[in-house]
DNA sequence: TTGTATTCGTGAACGCGGTTCATCAGGTGA
DNA sequence: TCACCTGATGAACCGCGTTCACGAATACAA
């Protein structure tokens, strides 16, 4: 395969995770189309294929963008200065907040997840490995008796419960509650969690 | 229409539920086929819209089931004679442990709020007040500062953190971790809440 | 440059699965 | 007994992901 063909075919993914991501922020991974992706991105239905395995693998493409700025906006949300509890506080509601505004983005996050059989991908796990040790490194300062495997145990349970509430706090159908009380919640928690 | 033909459309109804549950059980709520229950129910196809709007009514009343059989498992954990963490930290294990081994009927029970539309069922919000009732109770006992709000707030915010603590700890593709692990983090969470 | 071989793009066609509908059979009332 | 109606039936419809045979384009050797 030659260099120029090489290209185009990069130039031809590029335009279909595009469009995806246009497609999946709008309406959700759920409805995402191939007839609709490759209108968008001007090319035939059936070279999608050459680009990608399946429309699952451009799902996965947009979740490494989604990821990737997730991490950024978590990491952009505290300077270091902070008491550890308050700079847990401040991830959780950069969590939030970005959940809020891409909500369909995020969710594409963890439901393919769920429906898909093949191995993770490794940047995936690597992703999420950076989130968790923004998580871990407050949380020794906190607790400074726990062992290694208990931190650990506590970054993930952590990670958990704030993943929890946002999750179920913008699902408005399950218990649907505005943004500033979802907040509040995270704020109760980990206040609690904070206090020795 | 008279009374036998109601009472056939009911049994129907029944054996098709009953096979539905078994096939999500089996293979979760995902691959759940319209041709495989009529076979399951010995009905034509199309009957099973004669006795249900859709696959998603059926997934539905499924889950009526499955909530009930959770809250169940629920309220039976614990005595009333317990302190009041231990009584959170019994109810959270029941949950685990009823989302452990029905893990596919547990998981449709939040799968379906996502994609459905429709505005959810009064019996899905009673069972869902039914269990942050349980809730309730011991946190009043452990924060009778807490405002009649915030406590809601606190029933809504440590019910998301444990599901999500469960709901990540079973998901092996993302932070996978024994059962037993997943009791752990659930005991760490619980512990801090409970220390004043 | 020209001819050939290989690769790529194309969209019609396939298979699957939920839902519908024309048709039929079995029950109901006169 | 017969006309009527209601519920069951499964073939057909439609949308959608994926494949594939074919024709165009490109790469390469002479």
């Amino acid at each position: 395969m030659s260099a120029k063909t090489e290209a185009r075919k990069a130039a031809l993914r590029d335009k279909l995770v595009a469009a995806a991501e246009r497609r999946i922020a709008e309406a959700g991974a759920g409805s995402l189309r191939a007839r609709d992706l490759a209108q968008d991105a001007g090319c035939a239905l059936g070279a999608i294929y050459n680009a990608f395995d399946d429309l699952n693998a451009i799902v996965m493409a947009v979740n490494g963008r989604t990821f990737s700025k997730l991490g950024q906006a978590v990491a952009a949300s505290f300077d270091g200065s902070e008491e550890p509890v308050q700079r847990l506080v401040k991830m959780s509601h950069a969590y939030l907040h970005f959940a809020s505004e891409h909500a369909n983005l995020w969710r594409a996050l963890f439901d393919l997840e769920m429906t898909a059989d093949g191995p993770v991908p490794i940047w995936y796990l690597e992703a999420l490995r950076g989130l968790f040790a923004h998580i871990t490194e407050p949380l020794a300062e906190i607790f400074p008796e726990l062992s290694r495997d208990d931190l650990q145990l506590m970054t993930r349970a952590l990670f958990s419960s704030v993943h929890g509430i946002v999750l179920l706090g913008l699902e408005n159908r399950i218990s649907g509650v505005p943004a500033d009380q979802i907040e509040r919640m995270i704020d109760l928690v980990l206040s609690r969690i904070g206090n020795k």
